[in-house]
DNA sequence: GTGGTCTAGACCACG
DNA sequence: GTGGTCTAGACCACG
C-alpha cells in the first residue's frame, strides 16, 4: 500500500465534458467511490492537479476545485510540499462494510426503477442472468 | 390510449433539486424514459405547465422549458389553450424493442460501472439473487 | 471555414421586435438558413450569447434559448467557457441541394401566393423582370 | 360588388393553427391583402363570426378579436343587427396603385433576401423563369 | 384554465 | 469572458 502514485489517465478516471454533472463533481464522486471501495488505500498518493488537468484536458481550476471539496470533506489531505494523499480514518473493517452496502445499494436502486418502469421481476432476472454469465464466460 | 391524465404529484415524477442535472433536463429524460418504455402512451394527456410546477414547488418556466424541449423532440404535442399530449408516431413495436433494449443496457451498465470497481461477477451475482428473491417474496 | 468570427450587428441577424414570430425563433431561423445555404460553415465561431444580445438589445435569455434550440436541432454546439461553433455533420453535397431546394420553393411561393391574389402571370413577370434587371444593372 | 356573402371555407382563408403568428393575425392580414388587392371590394359583406370561426374550427373569440381590429383599422364596418361589411373609403383608383406596389414591394422582398443569401441573379433568374413557364403551360 | 415569450437579475461552471 | 439554469413576475393568445 502506501506512496502508488496512480497516475490518472482515462483509465482511472472517465469524465464526461459534455454531461450536465460538473466536471469537478464527477472527479469528486469517482474518487470518493474508488475510496469507499477500497481500490484507493489511506496513504496513497494522488497525482498533482497539474498533471491530472493534463491526463484529462481540461482546466487546472476544475482540477483543484475537486481536490478542494475532497479535502474539505476528509476524503483526501492536501499538505504543502508534500502532495496530495488519501486520508486516514477509514479503517479496513468500515470500507468492507461499506464495499458491501455500496453493492447492495447499487443493485437494489437499479432493480427498483425498473420495477417502477413496468418490468416484472422474472423479465429482469432473466436480462440479468443472460448478461451475467456472458461476463463469465469471457473470463 | 386516450385521455387518462397522470397527475403527477411527487410520485411519477421525482425530481431531485440538488442534482446537478438541471431539473428541466430531469423531466425531460423522464417523460422520454416513461414514453419509450410503454407506460405513457400517445394520446395520453400530460398535466399542466402549472399543474406540475405546483406539485414539483418549482418555476412554471423550469417545467414550460422541459415541455418545450419534449415538443421540439416529438415527444409531445402542445396545443394553445388545449393542453398537452403524448404525441403519436412511436407505434408499439418499436416501444416493445426499446423497452428489451432499455433493460439490456440498464443491467449491462450497472454490471460493468461494478465489475470496473472490483467486485467479482460471483459477487454481484451473489448480491442480485438475494434481492430479486427478496421482491419475488413480496408479490 | 475555420475561425472566422461572424460580428453580428443588426446586419447579419435583422430581428423584428414587432413581429409575432417570437425573437428567439427568428434566430433560430436565420442561422439555421444561414448554415442550409453555406453562409456559416462547420466550425464558424458564433458571436457570444452576451454579444448577440447587445448588439440586437434583447436579453441575454432569449438568446441563450435560440442557442439552446439550435443545439438540440444539431446546428451548432456549444461548450462551457469555450464558446459556440457551428457542428459538423452537413457535408457539401447536402448543402449543395439545401441551396438549389431553397431557392426554388422560395420562388414557388412567393409566385403561388400573388396568382392566388388574382395577379396574372404576365403581370408576375413583367414585375419580376423589371427588378432582377435593376439589379443587373448596378453591378 | 355588393353584397357578396363569401362564405370563408379553407379556400379564401387559410390558418395555420401551429404558426407562431396568431391566429387572429393571420385572419386580419389575410382580409387587409384581399381588400388592397382588390378581391374584396367595398360594401362586400363578410360572413359571420359565428360561422368563420364553424368554418375554421376555431374559437368565436379569435374570430372576434380580428373583426375588432379590422375595425379599428378601418378596413370594415361592423353595424349592429346588419352584419360586418367592408368599409368604403378606398377608391378604385387608389386600390388599382396599391396593388401594383404590393406586387413590386413582394416581388423586390423576395429578391433581396435571395441576394443577401449569396443566390446570383443568374440563379435567381433562371429559378424564377423555369417556375413561371411552368404556371404558363398548365393555363 | 392552458400554453408561450420576454425581461431582469442572481448564481454556477469552465478557462 | 463564455455558456447554463433558475426564479419571479409581466403580458399575450386561445378556449
Amino acid at each position: 500500500m502506501g506512496d502508488r502514485v496512480t497516475d490518472w489517465g482515462p483509465d482511472i478516471i472517465q469524465i464526461d465534458k459534455d454531461s450536465s454533472i460538473p466536471i469537478y463533481a464527477q472527479i469528486v464522486e469517482r474518487v470518493q467511490t474508488l475510496v469507499q471501495v477500497g481500490n484507493l488505500k489511506p496513504g496513497d498518493r494522488l497525482p498533482s492537479i497539474r498533471s491530472v488537468a493534463e491526463h484529462l484536458r481540461i482546466d487546472y481550476n476544475t482540477v483543484s476545485r475537486a481536490y478542494h471539496d475532497l479535502d474539505m470533506a476528509g476524503t483526501i489531505r492536501t499538505a504543502r510540499g508534500v502532495g496530495t494523499h488519501i486520508a486516514n480514518g477509514v479503517d479496513e473493517e468500515v470500507i468492507q462494510r461499506t464495499r458491501q452496502t455500496k453493492l447492495e445499494s447499487t443493485v437494489s436502486t437499479v432493480i427498483a426503477d425498473l420495477l417502477e418502469l413496468g418490468y416484472s421481476d422474472d423479465e429482469i432476472s432473466a436480462a440479468f442472468e443472460r448478461i451475467i454469465s456472458d461476463v463469465e464466460r469471457k473470463d
